[in-house]
RNA sequence: GCGGGUAUGGCGGAAUUGGUAGACGCGCCUGACUCAAAAUCAGGUUCCUCUGGAGUGGGGGUUCGAGUCCCUCUACCCGCACCA
């Protein structure tokens, strides 16, 4: 029975060793150390306000790491910063009239007050805020940096407009078509806007996805086809104008079926090509045609689903093999304009979306390929009836010099004639677009351009960095508030040192997070953004962590970035992060009132099976992930509060294996308080239990009792190292039972019982630290136990002399046997057919066969 | 449409190379302690027509033996989506 001071008190223990661990700085990077460096990143929080379970969760993964790996004997790099630019601090400023500044500063502050009592192995030392200009400086001059090399740009396009956050996106936060943030509709807008040449690195981050062997499939496959090469061929058609002459230009087109051009029947342009402008100033339908094109596309939603429409030109297009066959070429509503040349020509034989134009234009179906094995001709005649085409791999017919050939085959040599021919070349097209980065946003990075009538686009000088934001701005109007300012926007050129403005665009806040990881190596530094040697020794990251969310955002910036950094001198590296964990969501059920409302969990009760609020039922829905519109939040202080760090982390990790969803329990919560409270009373028993020495004969109960520690400390390092947390819990948690159930009077028993206790507390450190490190020092210890090396195993107490075999009959199970290991097959099978089951089984009759596989298991083969 | 993933008790999940399915926990049930409750402790808990049988989403296959390998179907989840 725990008396009141046996029980555990969470609050003082917890803050005493939080502060303990502050006071000796036991987590700052070792300076000079000559341990193996260990770098352990969460992805770092957007200040929001306050933490939330998810943070809790990504923050508690990496701690785990963190001090697991401290206790192999690494030098750690554990690093917490703020991704302190964003939308969200302008919101509250219109919302509110605080300034954007104030509320992400107020913000930090509350959230490092919230990060303090979740014990987290961090090296505050190198906290960095993006907001602020020591930090944004040096982007500014990578920037400057990135344009001097080619890698920056400016150009008018069309971009992704999102309406409610009155901004551009890049194509990477544009999600079905609406704004990752706001959820609006996107729109098409032509803006000028500087871009990142991500693209020059196509090939290369492909590739580099093949050496990223600690990341997951999953998010290396989403980045292999966002990236999406094609491999194909550029083919030149002359163009025959509405008079029959031809025109000087070609029109160039991008395929990547070149094997299937004798089955063309047409060509389509993009409504923007400017092909289509030309021919649109003599042709007023058409003009309205493309008006229609723009004028329905202005949501890109809206694009997937519109009806494929198609206006004749007029011109025709002179194919590059066939003398004297030309083809329509059309402007058409399902071409872009960002993609290979902005045209195209149609195969509706060969490709779903031609034949579906092909059918409704009344255009000619031609089949050229035809399936191995059967009929050509009975093939093709069914194909050019129908309306379905035939995309799969076959053999070239109608196709003159490619007939006979398989598919790849005909690509091949259709390239090979193309170039001999002059009239095309193979290429390699990737879906990448460039970066779009202008943001038309007040709280960001200051974009370092002058804009000079005279000189034109010229970069703000080293000397005048950082271009800071000013702070005398208001948000009463919409719009960019650096546009209106009365002075800022307004400077001299200084190239020529006439009148000129600053560029008002601020940077995509992605920027800021696409190389925090390296200025973490010398966050401190003035000069530069990271001194080269200290980056070179940390890089890249050995365990990044966060959400599967960024799997083509920040993930892929990232390492564009550290590339585009190594090519300006500042790295020499190619993979910013060589280990990625991405982790689940936490989810909680969701609760709605009658009239539909959504309704906090804390403020629902239960009744058996049923939930009321405020006397009223309400009706449980399904688990979903926690957010504030669905009102099926828990707030991680309410927790820490109740049931302490330690508590809330054992729940987190041991509920679910880390890269799935968490479903958020308070029954969850509180077994994991019962385990908190039964590890301590273990160790108050152990503490009053004299320190005896191991006598030289152990009773066997003690033997089976050290070989489960033993064993636990096997299972637990290999479970850490691959992130089964939630297998180590069930691990520690089967020897503390184990602990609590033996006989400690017996000989050995009070000596094993003491070291396996002190065990668990090693094994548990790293995921309930504060704990642990009491149990230690309970136990005696004067030193932390966060300094202390991880327990190691004796191998030959992994396994006992006897193991307990299955026997089977035909393969199912008709019991068991216990023999000693070293027992041989003669022996196993005696047993095994000793056993009453197994003869009642065989019915006196031989087996027919007896399969032994040893320390495994016997299988008996009846007649 | 294309690509990927998942499916195991009432629930979360375990079973690492084919070898005793259901570890560990939650919930539930019984008992002890208590005036009572909570907490704690002890025991039980896959299902069924229970000396046996069935069982890892459905169906089929390989094997002495399949949650695990192969084929096929279904459901759900995620990513991309007129990419030529």
């Amino acid at each position: 029975m725990a008396s009141p001071e046996e029980r555990y008190n969470f609050r003082e223990t917890e803050s005493r060793w939080q502060e303990t661990w502050a006071a000796k700085n036991t987590f700052r990077v070792e300076e000079g150390s000559s341990k193996p460096k260990y770098y352990v990143l969460e992805m770092f929080p957007y200040p929001s306000g306050r933490l939330h379970m998810g943070h809790v969760r990504n923050y508690t993964l990496g701690d785990v790491v963190a001090r697991y790996k401290k206790a192999r004997g690494f030098n750690i790099l554990h690093p917490m910063g703020w991704d302190a630019f964003g939308l969200p601090a302008e919101n509250a400023a219109l919302e509110r009239g605080v300034h954007p500044g104030k509320w992400t500063r107020q913000n930090i502050a509350v959230m490092r007050d919230q990060f303090r009592p979740l014990g987290l192995s961090l090296d505050w030392s190198r906290e960095i805020a993006t907001c602020e200009p020591e930090y944004y400086k040096h982007e500014q001059k990578m920037f400057l940096d990135f344009l001097k090399n080619g890698l920056a740009y400016r150009k008018e396009s069309i971009v992704n407009w999102d309406p409610i956050e009155n901004t551009v996106l890049a194509n990477e936060q544009v999600i079905d078509g609406k704004g990752w943030r706001s959820g609006a509709d996107v729109e098409q807008r032509k803006l000028n806007q500087w871009f990142l040449k991500i693209t020059q690195y196509a090939e290369d981050l492909l590739q580099g996805i093949e050496t990223l062997d600690r990341w997951p499939e999953k998010v290396r496959l989403m980045q292999h086809n966002w990236i999406g090469r094609s491999e194909g061929a550029r083919v030149r058609w002359p163009i025959i104008g509405r008079d029959g002459t031809a025109l000087p230009e070609p029109l160039e087109v991008f395929t990547t079926r070149p094997d299937t051009l004798f089955g063309a029947s047409f060509c389509a342009i993009s409504a923007q090509h400017p092909l289509a402008a030309r021919v649109a100033e003599a042709d007023p339908e058409l003009a309205a045609f493309i008006l229609e094109c723009s004028r329905g596309g202005t949501s890109t939603a809206a694009i997937e689903t519109a009806e494929k429409k198609g206006y004749d030109t007029g011109l025709r297009a002179r194919h590059p093999f066939i003398t004297d066959k030309t083809v329509p070429i059309y402007v058409a509503n399902f071409v872009l304009m960002e993609y290979g040349s902005g045209a195209i020509f149609g195969c509706p034989g060969h490709d779903e979306r031609d034949m579906e134009f092909a059918r409704k234009y009344a255009l000619p179906v031609r089949c050229v390929v035809a399936p191995v094995g059967e009929d050509p001709q009975a093939f093709a005649a069914k194909l050019e009836a129908g309306d379905v085409a035939y995309t799969d791999d076959g053999i070239a017919i109608n196709s003159g010099f490619l007939n006979g050939l398989k598919v790849d085959a005909a690509k091949r040599a259709a390239i090979a004639k193309l170039e001999t021919q002059n009239a095309g070349t193979g290429t390699v097209q990737y879906r990448l677009r460039d970066w779009g980065v202008s943001r038309q946003r007040y709280w960001g990075c200051p974009i370092p351009i002058i804009y000079c009538d005279a000189c034109g686009t010229v970069p703000v000088p080293d000397e005048n960095l950082p271009v800071t934001l000013p702070e005398d701005v208001t948000f009463d109007k919409p719009g960019n508030p650096l546009e209106r300012h009365p002075t800022w926007k307004h400077t001299t050129c200084p190239a020529c040192g006439g009148k000129a403005t600053r560029e008002t665009d601020t940077f995509d806040t992605f920027f800021e997070s696409s190389w925090y990881f390296a200025r973490f190596c010398s966050p401190k530094l003035t000069d530069r953004p990271f001194n080269q040697v200290e980056a070179m020794k940390w890089l890249p990251v050995d365990q990044y962590i966060g959400g599967v969310e960024h799997a083509v955002l920040h993930l892929l910036y990232s390492r564009f970035f550290t590339r585009a950094m190594s090519d300006c001198g500042y790295l020499n590296l190619k993979e910013p992060f060589a280990g990625l964990f991405t982790q689940g969501m936490v989810c909680h059920e969701t609760y709605r009132a009658a009239d539909g409302a959504w309704v906090e969990p804390d403020s629902v009760t239960w009744e058996g099976d049923k939930a009321t609020a405020d006397g009223k039922p309400v009706v449980v829905g399904r688990s979903e992930k926690m957010s504030k519109s669905k009102k099926n939040t828990v707030d991680p202080q309410r927790i820490l509060d109740t049931y302490g760090a330690d508590a809330a982390r054992l729940f987190m990790l041991s509920d679910s294996p880390p890269e799935r969803d968490l479903e958020w329990t308070e029954a969850g919560i509180e077994g994991a308080w019962r385990y908190i409270n039964r590890l301590w009373r273990l160790a108050v028993t152990a503490a009053e239990t004299p320190a005896s020495t191991l006598p030289p004969t152990l009773d066997p109960s003690v033997v089976a009792v050290q070989r489960q520690i033993h064993r636990a400390i096997a299972a637990v390092s290999d479970d850490l190292e691959k992130f089964r947390f939630n297998s180590a819990v069930a691990r520690i948690r089967e020897l503390t039972n184990a602990l609590a159930d033996m006989d400690r009077s017996v000989a050995g028993g009070a000596a094993v019982y003491r070291f396996g206790v002190e065990t668990v507390a090693q094994l548990v450190n790293p995921l309930t630290p504060h704990i642990a490190e009491e149990v230690w020092r309970t136990l005696g210890h004067a030193t932390l136990l966060t300094e202390t090396p991880w327990p190691g195993y004796d191998a030959s107490l992994l396994e006992d002399d006897s193991v307990t075999i299955a026997v089977q009959v035909n393969g199912k199970l008709r019991g068991t046997i216990t023999v000693p290991k070293v027992a041989d097959k003669a022996a196993l099978e005696a047993a095994a057919l000793a056993i009453p089951a197994v003869q009642k089984q065989l019915d006196g009759k031989p087996p027919k066969k007896v399969i032994i596989v040893p320390g495994k298991i016997v299988n008996i083969v009846a007649a």
